[in-house]
DNA sequence: TCTGGGGTCCTAGGACCC
DNA sequence: TCTGGGGTCCTAGGACCC
């Protein structure tokens, strides 16, 4: 099998669900078998976007998106469920349970898409023959359809997984970028929106060929960092790993909500954000981490969205410190106008094991003069209240960080290092 | 009758430090 | 008195993805 396998270069999967959310509620209930799914939010309150749909629903026009009324102009006999992310969890995780057989290389990068690299996989049969046994077994096993595109790295395999749906496998070869991926409009590559679409096409860059033609600095001048990315994706360069552990360093929770109306009231708000600051404070508890900075995002009627966020002087957790800072950041920053939406996120997360930095000989000046300032804080709080403390934090913070300022730029150094020895291996 | 909720990464300006 | 350049963090916003 080892022919089938390059010498010099990896063999990557992109395997990616086909409908995801309609096709576990299918495989949950087989009598909606063949009919037009569609999941939404709750349409009374006003969160009937469809999320997916079956590919019944789609061939009437169905798209992710749509509001409900629009897609049963569509497709009157739409069926329209309410999501289930417990049981689509659930299907998840049996998912990637079932890709890790074939190598530990999985990197899940969504609830229902996954990256694996099975370069070393040549035991187990061509990279054609394993990706139509995990389709199959996946079909199977868990009544779950997807694609999979196999590839020399991951840009490559994306889009390869993109070309057949249902069911399909495609090999993307390097060679073939140029007939296969070149034709398709910039737009149609993953890491190009619209926005940058329309961009590209003002410049006279139209499809992934002539991006790929296209002058790099220019690109980098109009584009940023992301001009010269994109100049080498279009080119069928991708030297990024597949990271299995890429799950485990998250570097936010969040929830939002979008109200049932848009409100003014005060007392109604502070429900919401003291709901949205559980489940964030829950997740957090979960994943055994706590927040130096708490965000809140307000939507308001007109769809004109802020985000405010405050750092604080000591990592939080709990419900309540989380809420009363999102509390003082929306009374701070809220306009007036009616609300349509509120969301709370924590930033900055620290596993909780390591929030409280070693007091040892190194740090120890740096830990007296923490010291010092925790103390002045404490009698800050007892002469004026937490809030008013809180609202003050901003100036304590700044300081704490000139103190840990050092410390900071030393990993900053490591990430360097890091990143140069891996430039060299490429 | 419009347009959810969960994220990531990048940019840009100001404050601050050396 | 005025001056530079490199670097970091904080904050806010934007683009993008599923």
């Amino acid at each position: 099998m080892k022919q089938f396998y390059p010498k010099d270069g990896r063999v990557i999967f992109h395997v990616d669900m086909n409908s995801f959310y309609a096709s576990v509620e299918i495989a949950f209930d087989p009598s909606l078998k063949g009919k037009p799914v569609a999941i939404a939010g709750n349409a009374k309150e006003r969160r009937g976007i469809i999320v997916t749909s079956s590919y019944e629903a789609r061939a009437k026009g169905v798209k992710t998106t749509m509001p409900i009324w629009e897609a049963k102009k569509h497709c009157p006999e739409l069926i329209v469920m309410t999501p289930n992310f417990d049981r689509y969890r659930k299907a998840s995780l049996q998912i990637f349970q079932l890709l890790r057989e074939y190598t530990p290389l999985v990197e899940p990068v969504s609830i229902d898409e996954g990256y694996m690299d099975i370069s070393a996989c040549y035991q187990l049969g061509t990279p054609l023959f394993i990706a139509q046994t995990i389709q199959t077994r996946l079909l199977k096993e868990l009544n779950l359809p997807c694609s999979i595109g196999i590839a020399p790295n991951k840009f490559l395999a994306k889009m390869a997984s993109d070309m057949k749906k249902p069911l399909g496998i495609t090999v993307l070869r390097k060679r073939e970028v140029e007939t296969v991926l070149w034709p398709l409009k910039v737009g149609e590559m993953h890491g190009v929106g619209q926005k940058t679409a329309e961009k590209l096409n003002k410049i006279g860059i139209i499809t992934i060929g002539d991006l790929a033609r296209s002058d790099v600095t220019r690109l980098k001048a109009s584009l940023g960092i992301n001009g010269e990315k994109i100049y080498a994706r279009a080119n069928g360069i991708d030297h990024r790993p597949v990271d299995p552990d890429a799950v485990y360093d998250f570097k936010s929770i969040g929830n939002s909500t979008t109200l049932p109306a848009d409100t003014i009231n005060l007392d109604k708000i502070k429900v919401i954000l003291t709901n949205l600051a559980d489940s964030v404070a829950r997740r957090m508890a979960k994943k055994e981490v706590c927040a130096e900075t708490i965000q809140i995002t307000i939507r308001y009627f007109d769809r004109k969205t802020v985000t405010r966020s405050q750092t604080v002087l000591n990592p939080i957790s709990s419900q309540a410190e989380i809420y009363k800072v999102a509390l003082i950041l929306f009374t701070k920053h809220w306009n007036g106008d009616p609300v349509r939406l509120l969301g709370v996120t924590a930033q900055q997360l620290l596993e909780k094991k390591n929030a409280f930095k070693q007091l040892d000989l190194f740090n120890y000046k740096k830990d007296e003069k923490k010291y010092e300032l925790t103390k002045i804080v404490d009698q800050l709080r007892d002469r004026f209240g937490e809030e008013a403390l809180l609202k003050g934090s901003q100036l304590a913070a700044n300081k704490e960080d000139r103190l840990t300022d050092k410390k900071k730029r030393g990993t900053s150094l490591e990430k360097d290092f890091f990143y140069e020895n891996r430039e060299q291996e490429e």
